[in-house]
DNA sequence: TTGTAGATTAGACAAAGTCCAGTCCTTGAC
DNA sequence: GTCAAGGACTGGACTTTGTCTAATCTACAA
């Protein structure tokens, strides 16, 4: 288990978050788990024992998380966004079946022949998606 | 002007698609302009000259366009779903500052070291999305 | 102890999309 | 051209995901 609580904290710190219980619940999940998850999972996973946390704190939360860079959102079902928390350069495998999703390691998958940007534009993420499905 | 009225008839009855008023009115629309439109705007735009096509029949040809490979969907707002007349392999290029969407010629830009596939699956598309914002 | 900035909350709200049951239209047979 | 029937269209209710608001709570520095 590599994410005790002093950990949790220590990272959330690291971003400057203020570790509050609700965070590090969600932190807990999200890290501990280490899967792709949507926010209503989230919100039940973390719910599970105690109900002590609201939706709207699990929505602020995974915001201010992926604003903060400790959290991905990956969109690959218009149905509801995905979070992940490896922030290392990676691309997804989707099983447009079954919803699950894969990561792909960006060392195994080059991208090449990127196009010039507009003007005054940078880039923000190139992301891969490979959707599979049952054959 | 590629698409006469007689064009987007044998367009529609080659997918197997029965031509119906709302149904050329909204490919008007969609291969007229070529642009990546929400249903949300495609809805306004048919609705311009005369109100007559509804919501629900929007929501059922865009779903039956893209079921019958006229259209393909565009997953990059988690917003919303974004409809691409063009079905030639191809990806996108994204900004997330204004919500642009263009289109990348699949033969500019290679994807190479996919993965191997889960036993049982077979791939449905790989979709490269060029996030940028203004610098 | 207390003031305060920030965090949390319930519940109202918004937007995208689906569903349903009734009505209308297109087409193929004559 | 007429007509029957299956498919298409519709308004409006509904669902789901996510946001917003105003009130309350909490942690902590002074």
């Amino acid at each position: 288990m590599p994410y005790s609580r002093d950990t949790l904290i220590a990272l959330l710190r690291r971003h400057d978050i203020v570790p509050t219980h609700q965070r590090l619940e969600i932190a807990h999940v999200l890290f501990g788990r280490g899967e792709h998850l949507a926010a209503d999972q989230i919100l039940t996973l973390v719910n599970q024992l105690h109900a002590e946390t609201s939706k709207a704190t699990v929505y602020n939360t995974l915001n201010l998380f992926r604003d903060r860079g400790l959290i991905r959102e990956v969109i690959v079902d218009p149905k509801r966004v995905f979070y992940d928390p490896n922030t290392q350069p990676h691309h997804h495998l989707y099983n447009v079946d079954t919803g699950e999703i894969t990561d792909i390691d960006a060392a195994d998958l080059a991208v090449s022949g990127l196009p010039d940007l507009p003007p005054g534009t940078v880039t923000a993420g190139v992301d891969v998606i490979v959707r599979i499905r049952a054959r």
